[in-house]
DNA sequence: ACATGTAATTAACCGAGGTTAATTTTTTGA
DNA sequence: TCAAAAAATTAACCTCGGTTAATTACATGT
């Protein structure tokens, strides 16, 4: 990306600030921006039929996040995106995003790699909630994330498995 | 795309048949094709560390599939692509697909959006996972694809809803 | 330091789905 | 059309995770 091209987003770019606990947006909510995390951590969620919360991902330091639906599709955001710390992120209109992207073949090519990389992160999460027991799953996720899994609290973490925080308490006590 | 671009894809696809139950590429295999279907259905399944079969997912015709993981990083395929059918396919490998995109924006958008497609698809995907449970999951499978679900056999459908057949025969006769 | 609210653990009970195995139905090919 | 193979169903039993609820441990702020 070119330097002209970099002040270009920079102007267009706001700063936000979130309290812990705050939605960033809202599941219903249509929702066209990107958000850019500077400093803290959300969890993107699902309140299902049943009133209860699953958790698609956590995104942290140095990571976007954004609803792909209201995105790609201009439809409401099947999820909302909540700050589980103090958050600062940088906010941009996907309408702009898409602007560069359209005159611009290395942002397209940037963009392309974004996705690409989604679409891979997408697999492997399929993968383990198919092929892996909870117990695994955990297992599998304190490995690779450790800093993630002190930091983030046991009902979220369990909401993230696909359990209930009992069965997470359960699991991380009983003989291996 | 331009006429002339179509020509020279087609000079690089070949056509390929497999019999019924024949992988197209199986899990470990490094498989950097990209395939067309144009009659027959496939299944992308994972064979788990237990020996038992997970289904990703179903392809059937008029739609693409491959290898991810080999196709942007040249690791080893997670999983095995079984025809369920007779099966005709086009054949690409993805070097000459890389070689058009990376001189030609069009073509670009086009990957953008079958990327920007796929990571929908499969955000998708975890929803169900994650949200429902194996019951409802049939049920919308039943009610948005009802010819797959007639075209494949029970223990595929299963392994797909992350099942046994068992579980699948129990709750298609139990009283709702 | 203490009190209050929040998080995590533990226990008792229940139900959905897994497992093995026997049985019936459907498909397939000679 | 009939026999053999494959697929689907049913039954009996078991395990893991869900639920409710009580208990303990941990934070937080004043």
């Amino acid at each position: 990306m070119s330097e002209a091209q970099r002040d270009r987003l920079r102007k267009r770019t706001r700063t936000m600030t979130f309290d812990k606990g705050a939605p960033v947006f809202s599941q219903g909510e249509i929702c066209r921006q990107v958000y850019y995390i500077c400093s803290g951590i959300v969890k993107l969620s699902y309140l299902t039929l049943g009133g209860k919360e699953m958790i698609k991902s956590f995104i942290s330091e140095e990571q976007m996040f954004g609803s792909l639906q209201s995105q790609l599709t201009g439809g409401e955001s099947t999820f909302s995106a909540i700050a589980l710390e103090p958050l600062t992120v940088d906010v941009l209109d996907y309408s702009e995003l898409q602007k560069i992207i359209d005159n611009n073949p290395q942002t397209q090519k940037l963009m392309l790699y974004f996705f690409q990389q989604l679409s891979l992160k997408k697999e492997k999460r399929e993968y383990e909630l198919l092929c892996l027991s909870a117990g695994l799953r955990y297992q599998k996720l304190c490995e690779e994330n450790p800093g993630l899994v002190r930091r983030i609290k046991q009902v979220d973490l369990a909401h993230y498995l696909g359990i209930t925080p009992i069965a997470l308490s359960r699991l991380k006590h009983r003989d291996l």
